[in-house]
DNA sequence: AAAAAATATTACAAAAATATTACGAGAGTA
DNA sequence: TACTCTCGTAATATTTTTGTAATATTTTTT
């Protein structure tokens, strides 16, 4: 079997050479990240196999990372930290980390419970760019690209259409669109919905008329082509 | 949704009662076992979506009951335990547990972990997609392909040819497909079916005038072949 | 604090879907 | 044959849903 990579985003030097140790021991190649920043570039471009990501970066509260990185990487997300704190804990699981651990912790609960995260993710394939026609989409970096040139996007047409995309083909409803864009209580905000895919289509058809895209399914939702 | 199954196996009523009232009151169905082999045996009969096992029971080790549910049970499983020993941690996980936690445990947490795992094994779920002839029908994506060509239809349309094609080879009542499709106060509307049904005929059939895929069953209702 | 960008709100026109109405064809029956 | 019942179909009306522009407000940047 190939050694599984494991990527530590931490900015403590001790618990870097710590995790280092324990990890390369147990037959992991590890690779460190100091700041999220680089964690989320390193992620883009080598995607590992499973992350350990610290609460407490410099650049970022961790939770704002691990939404990032959960955009488009499916592994497992093990966070760390030293605050035991539950609402940190279940706000992490809720933005999609697999496991959270409350430093220090015991190496050998920590090996385990990353065996049996990669036992689970083994068949998963992390995409981190989507091509379809003209249009691609790179996930990482949040840019869009059409007939190779850059096309800029607000956040929240940006969040739309990745969405979109990631359902490619099938129909989304406008309740999961609006649930996953503009949150749980916006749900019946449909107007919003139009609005926005107006503009994405302005910029992403050739004719916003006709779109080849973005295709209505009225009084269901959108489906992206 | 539907509400989620979690099956409890602890001896202790206590604990078992509180766990009850925290997971229904957070919408989930519970189903208590009181001792190892109760659980074994519901799990066999009904199994739940995720089982809650603690370690230390009356007729087996806990672990023991892990490895048995394991033999065919892969939803998730979470231990619970009295005891913060890592080397049962680490032996739960290398057996298939899926989480683990130490008595006593915050509720919002333990929450918190089962929603993780409970979204993991639901996306892991295959596209559930009907083919009879040239038709193909993703039930996921809502989608009717004809010879592979996308056929649009309106929601209306999707929901009858879904309901026919979900009984396949059977009749269904004209009642039925009004209730299931316009909703209770519509079962005399019996015009509503053809009109739509034709419209479907229209779409799907080869030749609408001798429809080879929804055939009238006179005065009794319709079938899909 | 001002300017710019993004998003929210409002209002109305356009398009699509659905409901309604009307009529004819065919099968079975007296 | 005439009658009744059920189904299919076309044409039209109504309702629902969607698209779009214009403006207001909020947020972000300078």
């Amino acid at each position: 079997m190939n050694k599984h990579t494991v990527l530590i985003i931490d900015d403590e030097v001790q618990i870097q050479k710590l995790l280092s140790i324990t990890l390369e021991s147990a037959g992991y190649k590890v690779v460190s990240a100091f700041s999220l920043k680089d964690g989320i570039s390193i992620t883009g471009s080598h995607p590992p196999d499973l992350i350990l990501l610290d609460i407490g970066l410099p650049d970022g509260s961790g939770q704002d990372g691990l939404k990032r990185l959960r955009e488009w990487y499916q592994g497992p997300i093990i966070m760390l930290t030293v605050m035991n704190d539950e609402k940190n804990i279940i706000h992490a699981f809720d933005n999609g980390a697999n496991d959270f651990l409350t430093k220090p912790f015991r190496t050998g609960e920590l090996l385990a419970r990353m065996r049996s995260l990669l036992k689970l993710s083994t068949q998963i394939k992390p995409e981190n760019v989507f091509v379809s026609g003209n249009l691609r989409i790179d996930y990482v970096g949040r840019i869009l690209r059409k007939n190779g040139e850059i096309i800029k996007l607000t956040a929240t047409e940006y969040n739309l259409l990745a969405i979109l995309s990631k359902y490619e083909g099938r129909i989304v409803t406008q309740a999961f669109l609006l649930k996953e864009v503009w949150g749980p209580s916006y749900q019946k905000e449909s107007h919003y919905l139009r609005i926005f895919i107006a503009q994405l289509r302005k910029k992403i058809e050739d004719n916003p008329a006709l779109p080849k895209h973005i295709i209505t399914e009225a009084s269901i939702g959108y489906r992206f082509m």
